[in-house]
RNA sequence: GGAGGUGUGGCAGAGCGGUUGAAUGCACUGGUCUUGAAAACCAGCGUUCCGAUACCUCGGGACCGUAGGUUCGAAUCCUACCACCUCCGCCA
């Protein structure tokens, strides 16, 4: 959410912003009914101010036993008046609102205009594709063969695009996920296992809804949600609350499996761990102060990286240009890992800032050391998702034989060094 | 699932339907006192919206779990919902 008053005194800012997004925007509309409520809301105000003068009129004539029939006949008018304007406004509100929350982010000035991921930026890349003196195999010959996972079975339960590992795949997913979790608690994230499930407003406060309400898995009415990220549950910790200055920053990593309906991708990738319904993702989520925000991207996006540092694989960090930034985010980096199998690159981590949009939405503030209060501003990044991160994996340590070395830092939680039949 | 209870400011805790944004205590901030600290004393101490502004503030509205209702007037009465607590039942 932006401020009403900041899109009063800046319309056309707002208008390009979400033009440069490809999102749809109609601002003047957003100007007319805010000007309207103002009118009504002086109005309004006013006889409220008589209301209030005349409740103490009509106390003080009581206490004084003397006879208040007068104004209160003319107050009963005055009160419907109020209470006809009340619902007018009302009336004028809910289109504003539901306009409000279909007004996306602005990006950062530093980011890159483009349309597509034609227009991403490279920002930089670390280490070097892996070499082999045979054709590697793709993911899925891999697995089958050591008996990592099994779609068959997994889409008899659910249907195409729920995976369901198997023996040391699912060791090594699991192994993959704590290795993940304890990396980052040692680096001073605190770890939290949140509801996989949440309620609308609290997808609304992130800002997935409403706009992805078609991507989204929901029970019970339309009112209940399978979470897409852990980052939803994770930033509405603190929603409705103020912090205090010195408590920030909060720096939290959570697991969560993720669900996504991916509507309308179908057709691609249908195949294999690359684009799934349900996913595995260990997510990193800080709330921190206005004036650190874009610093403390950077540090996600490093914390993140050490990651895929650690597990050895080739990767590159990606700036996305306006066109490619969620509805939310100003700013935002991708980690894409190297496939040697699948002969690409693989997004398996995405950092924004969404500076104050979610803690407006969220109401989530901080007292300042002077007294004010303030949003806070939330990031989130992954840290990172499974799925592809096992297909990079597998790919990059294959072995001629189509056995698959373990990383060292996953040994230990693996407890073998190797990936056989 | 059944029965009962409770929801007020950072916390604790008052609040006959009519100067109640809300007593009191604690906490917090500033000051007096003190070599310093503590104690004591004095003062201050919510959020938000609209408008004005000589940028220091000023005027007005709203907010006592949430949403409705009754009333000239609601923290206070009524209804529904939500959350929490206690007891019973069921249960991984």
């Amino acid at each position: 959410m932006l401020p009403i008053q900041f899109i009063r005194e800046n319309p056309e800012r707002v208008q390009e912003g979400a033009f440069n997004k490809g999102e749809k925007l109609d601002v003047q509309r957003i100007l007319s009914l805010d000007r309207d409520i103002r009118t009504k809301l002086h109005e309004v105000e006013e006889l409220k101010a008589r209301r209030n003068k005349a409740s103490q009129e009509i106390s003080g004539l009581k206490k004084q036993k003397l006879d208040a029939t007068d104004i209160i006949v003319e107050m009963k008018d005055i009160s419907a008046t109020i209470k006809n304007l009340d619902t007018e406004i009302a009336d004028l509100r809910k289109p504003l609102n539901e306009l409000m929350i279909w007004v996306p982010n602005i990006p950062h000035e530093s980011v890159p205009l483009g349309k597509d991921e034609n227009d991403n930026v490279e920002i930089r890349s670390w280490g070097t594709p892996p070499e082999f003196d045979f054709k590697p195999k793709g993911h899925l010959t891999l697995g089958k063969s050591l008996g990592l996972f099994n779609f068959e079975w997994g889409s008899k339960l659910s249907g195409t695009g729920f995976p369901l590992y198997t023996g040391n795949g699912a060791k090594l997913e699991r192994a993959l996920i704590n290795f993940m979790l304890d990396y980052h608690i040692n680096n001073n994230y605190e770890e939290l296992y949140p509801p996989f499930v949440t309620l609308r407003h609290t997808l609304e406060a992130t800002g997935q809804l409403p706009k992805l309400e078609e991507d989204m898995y929901h029970i019970d009415d339309g009112e209940m949600f399978l979470i897409p990220t852990a980052e939803v549950p994770v930033t509405n910790i603190y929603r409705d609350d103020i912090l205090s200055e010195e408590e920030l920053p909060q720096k939290y990593v959570a697991f969560s499996p993720c669900f996504r309906r991916e509507a309308g991708s179908y057709g691609k990738e249908t195949r294999g761990l690359i684009r799934v319904h349900q996913f595995n993702k260990v997510e990193l989520v800080k709330f921190v102060l206005p004036e650190s925000s874009y610093d403390e991207l950077e540090s996600l996006i490093l914390d993140a990286e050490s990651i895929v540092q650690a597990l050895g694989l080739h990767y590159r960090v990606m700036e996305l240009c306006t066109g490619e930034l969620s509805f939310a985010s100003t700013k935002c980096y991708d980690i894409e890992v190297w496939a040697p199998g699948e002969n690409r690159w693989l997004e398996v981590s995405s950092c924004s800032n969404f500076e104050a949009f979610q803690a407006r939405r969220a109401n989530i503030r901080y007292r300042k050391e002077n007294g004010g209060v303030n949003f806070i501003h939330t990031l989130n990044g992954s840290g990172v998702a499974t799925a592809r991160l096992m297909v990079a994996l597998l790919e990059t340590y294959q072995n001629n034989d189509g056995t698959v070395n373990i990383p060292d830092v996953l040994q230990p939680y693996m407890q073998m060094t190797l990936l056989r039949n």
